[in-house]
DNA sequence: TATATATTTAGACAAATATCTAAATACTTT
DNA sequence: AAAGTATTTAGATATTTGTCTAAATATATA
């Protein structure tokens, strides 16, 4: 299996759930603490920590370590692959 | 929840399968039946039928029964949608 | 009408996933 | 150094998912 693929297969898991959608949605607008990101949702600390792991893992975003802080940015050029994939679709 | 929530959903889960992608990336060459389909993977018919169902559920392929054969095709606009989603993290 | 072909439906099962609570780790402040 | 804050890791659990075999449905052909 190719390694496109395996990247390929990353991006769509994590693109593959609502809560990891809107956590990029939000991170498109600015970066933010790992915290600030849970205080969005009514779900734990520790199941938004797994979501946003599932987006490093696919390389959606990255992260930075501040003081105690883990400030958490959107990677968009990882979405040039799903959207050069999605134009292939086009006629 | 709202409509568009529920098609992006339904969407994302239908390309979160290498398969189901693979199915996309052979009937955007040509129309094909069930069976067609079902020989090019190592996957059993029924298997491969609910692949289908799955795609189709996403609306990102129809199906036209035509003799004994049940012929599918690509849905292209439906990518349209995705391809929006994507479009709004370029910058 | 009986048989063959094409496809789906039903039901079972193992693996993956999303969530939780509790505990661990790391940093800051007093 | 102790206590507080931020985040992750560990482990458990219910749900979802991908796959299979067997059976059902629908059409075609002999």
């Amino acid at each position: 299996m190719s390694k496109y693929i395996n990247v390929m297969n990353d991006i769509f898991k994590a693109l593959n759930d609502a809560t990891r959608r809107e956590i990029l949605d939000l991170l498109k607008q600015k970066d933010m603490s790992a915290g600030e990101i849970a205080d969005a949702f009514n779900i734990s600390k520790p199941s938004i920590s797994h979501h946003l792991d599932i987006l490093k893992r696919a390389d959606l975003i990255t992260s930075e370590k501040n003081g105690q802080f883990i400030i958490y940015s959107i990677n968009t050029t990882i979405m040039e692959d799903v959207l050069q994939w999605i134009l292939t679709f086009k006629q």
